[in-house]
Order: structure tokens, then C-alpha cells, then sequence
DNA sequence: TTTGCACTTGAACGAGCGTGCAGTAAGCTA
DNA sequence: TAGCTTACTGCACGCTCGTTCAAGTGCAAA
């Protein structure tokens, strides 16, 4: 067994440990919004503080300050990672689905009212990003750009299942508008209160929605697959 | 003119002003109540402090902890005053455009995208306490009740608006789920980016869903009355 | 005019806040 | 092994926080 020297000159059995880590500068970032996102998750508005966030990383208070010019601006790179995560899962659940239109569009909505975007954590951390937005350019900029990708991601989803169907006057930017805003006021509405009423009638309205659109362009009603609940409640990972 | 006497013995011209004001209990609660709204608009979440509160009602922080026995308390009665102060204003907009229930439900349109509720006061003070929900039962309770009533002022008018037009496989409550989810997110949305849309193409897309789910009783598209723009932007006082 | 109630103040308390910075030590380089 | 760079720590600073409470004082009743 090999025997280490102390700085004090006593042997010990025991390995010295290093009192810190070095890390690589993209690493110890990645370590510190990940830690602000659970911090927000567990205490809300309160989880915004440099002592509690660094605790949850395991680091010193100082070593925030090091990586970020303010503790602003690692809460609008959390903001900014939570909602680049989410928008990837969910052009992930998507493209899952396969290449058929009506398909990819079930994904989405399907994956809206899964336990991916239906999570405790991630709402009481959007709803703390929502609420600085208005005191914070840096947070409305992020939000402004997230909103538009969310509805690009939308409106080309629509755009293509409307060509399939052959409906060429569907207004697939209006229709996206509505069905954005449909969707997050329903999200909201469950997170806040999850008996408010069932997953599934989410799904329900927003394809009520689409059909709508459809008919006003002149097409039938969508052929939509069954809702199944156990595809709805799929295993979903974490936010981030 | 009369002069008065100082306690310290001097005779002064100017008259000896009361040190406080000793208000009645509701008077005090309902000023605490308004400081409050007033701070989370100005401050945000910063705003929930006693010390601002207190100074923006102009009187000791003291004060507050014997009418209301914690910050968290006096929060909680704050949103419950401006949730039900909104509903109200709502329901007299609804009511001023008198019977026709073509003419309330488009009166409740308006309102939602006019400056009534297209507010950055109000919204940056829902935001906070949307933030605060999942943390505090009692503010989980109020967004409960208060969530209701706007579902069943809006059920009330869309079973109104249906049973004129004949339609009694029209499904109310399903409808106004939706409607309500619509307008909560097309709100937040235009709140948090002023520019992402024009107000009036929200009116155009809630009208959208109302004829949609009309459709879909077997009914056909209502015969709305034009927007008008100044009608939507008309004057409208602030939260609370 | 006096009395007494209770509304109101303002100081005090301990805790937590973000940031700055001097000093420590990890770990690569020579 | 020695030297060097710098990631990192941890304390100190001046603040603000919510709450408590003794003392002060407005005001109406006596």
C-alpha cells in the first residue's frame, strides 16, 4: 500500500485530497447554469443567489463572478439553455415521428402535454425567467428570438401537413400564432393547476384548432391517430 | 391669526402638523394593498419588500405586520385584489355592449387586446405572482378560483352566443377551455413582445376558434361586427 | 380637560444578499 | 524538481431583508 507524505510531515493511509478542482472554462460554465436551473426549480425567485447557486455546484460564492460578469447574466444563459433544450426535444420527438406530416404534427402535440413540457420544475423555472423579462433586455431578447423559433418550428410543421392535404390557402402563420398561444396558455394553465383538467383534452383542442384552420381553407377535418395516454405520458427526461 | 404653542415653548406661525395619520383598518389594508400592486409593477420581483411597500404607502414598515401578518400574506391579497378587479372590468365591458350576445362576446374580445389588459403594469405584476404560485398554497388557491371565474364568464357568453344561434351540440365548456388558453397566451405573448403581432389579429384569431367549434355543431360562422381599432385601443384605467 | 385605547413609528436584530480582492494551490511546463 | 500561471477559495464589506417590540401619539370617549 502505498503510503502518502503530508504537508505537516505525518504519513496517512488516507489519499490527500485536492482541495479544488480545476476545470475547463466551458465545463465549469456548463456546471454553473445547470446549477442555476435546479436552484430556480427548487426555490423559485429565491433560487436567484449567487450563495445558493454556487452551493448547489459545489463551488465557492467567488467563482460565479469569475465565469460571469453578474449573476443577470448567468440567469439569462440559464433562460437561454433552458429554452434552446426544450426546443431541440421537442424537434426530436418530432422528427421520431417519421416523415409523415400528419404524423409529426400528433408528435408535437403529443410531446406538449407529456411529461417533457408538463413538469414541475420547468414551469417553476420559466414562470422566474417570465417574470424578470420586463426588467431585463438581455431576458427579452432571448424570450423575443425562443418565441420565434418555437413558431417557426410550428408554422413549418402546419405549412407542410396543410400542402399535403392539399389546402393551399391555409394561412400557416396565423394558424401557428394561434396554435403558440393555445398551446402555452394550456401548458401554463396545467402546470399551475394539473387537475384544471386532463392532458388529453389538450391535445383534443389544439387538433380542433388545426381543423379549423383546415376548413376555413376549404379542406376536411385531419385523420388524427388515436390518443394514447401511455404515448402521452412517455418517459420524458428532466429540463436541461 | 392664531398662533399655536410648540412643546418646546416657542411660539410658532406655522401650524403644528399630526406626526401620522391613524387610518381605519380597511383604509389601511385596501392603501397597503394598492402600494403593493403599485411596487410589483415598478420593481418586479424586487418590489415584494416591506421596506418599498411601506415607503411607496408612505408610511413605516412597521406598519405592515400589523395588518397583515407576513409579506407573503399582504402578496397573496394583492393578486387576489387584482384578479378580481380585472374580472370586474372585464364583465362591465361585457355588459355595457348591452344583450345581443353576438355583441358581448365581441365586446369581451376587444377587451382582452385593448389597453384593459394589454398592460405592462399588469403584466409585470402577474408575472410575479405566477412566479410565486407554485411556491405558496394560498396563492395556488386564489389562481384557482380566480382561473374558474374567467372560464365560466367566458362559458357563460359562448353558451349564450350558441344557444341563439341554435346550436345545442355546441360544447361550451370545451370551448371555452380553449378560448381561455387562446387568450392567455396570445395576452402574454403581445405583453412580453408588444411588436410579436397586431392586437387586432388576436381578435381575429379567438374569432377564428369560436367559429371553428361553431362549425363543428353543425353551425356556420357567426357575423362578427368590424374591428375598430380605436373601439379595441379605447381609454382604459390601470390594474386594480 | 383628562383618560385610555390602539394605531403607528422607528430602532434593533440576525440573516442573507452581490461583489471585490488578497491569497492559496492545482497542475502544466521546462 | 522548480517555477509559473491562473483557477479558485474564502473572507470582508456595505447593503437590504422580514420581523419584533417598546415607546410615542392621534383621537374619541368620558
Amino acid at each position: 500500500m502505498i503510503k502518502y507524505l503530508r504537508k505537516d510531515g505525518f504519513e496517512t493511509m488516507a489519499k490527500v485530497e485536492p482541495k479544488f478542482h480545476r476545470g475547463l472554462p466551458d465545463e465549469r460554465r456548463a456546471l454553473l447554469i445547470r446549477a442555476t436551473i435546479d436552484c430556480l426549480a427548487t426555490n423559485g425567485h429565491a433560487g436567484v443567489s449567487v450563495r445558493r447557486i454556487a452551493a448547489a455546484a459545489g463551488v465557492s460564492a467567488g467563482l460565479i463572478n469569475h465565469y460571469f460578469v453578474s449573476i443577470d447574466d448567468l440567469v439569462a444563459q440559464s433562460f437561454d439553455q433552458v429554452a434552446t433544450e426544450i426546443l431541440r426535444k421537442l424537434g426530436l420527438r418530432v422528427d421520431a415521428a417519421g416523415p409523415d406530416p400528419r404524423l409529426r404534427l400528433s408528435a408535437y402535440l403529443d410531446a406538449y402535454f407529456s411529461p417533457l413540457l408538463v413538469d414541475q420544475d420547468l414551469i417553476r423555472v420559466w414562470v422566474v425567467f417570465w417574470s424578470l423579462i420586463p426588467h431585463s433586455a438581455e431576458l427579452r431578447e432571448i424570450q423575443k428570438r425562443s418565441a420565434g423559433e418555437y413558431r417557426a418550428l410550428i408554422e413549418r410543421e402546419l405549412a407542410a401537413f396543410a400542402h399535403q392535404a392539399g389546402a393551399d390557402k391555409f394561412d400557416a402563420a396565423r394558424a401557428a400564432l394561434g396554435l403558440f398561444a393555445m398551446l402555452d396558455g394550456l401548458w401554463l394553465e396545467l402546470c399551475l393547476n394539473p387537475l384544471s383538467y386532463p392532458p388529453a383534452e389538450g391535445v383534443i383542442l389544439c387538433r380542433h384548432w388545426i381543423d379549423g384552420e383546415l376548413g376555413r381553407a376549404g379542406m376536411p377535418p385531419a385523420e388524427w391517430p388515436p390518443i394514447e395516454m401511455e404515448r402521452l405520458a412517455a418517459l420524458a427526461p428532466k429540463v436541461g
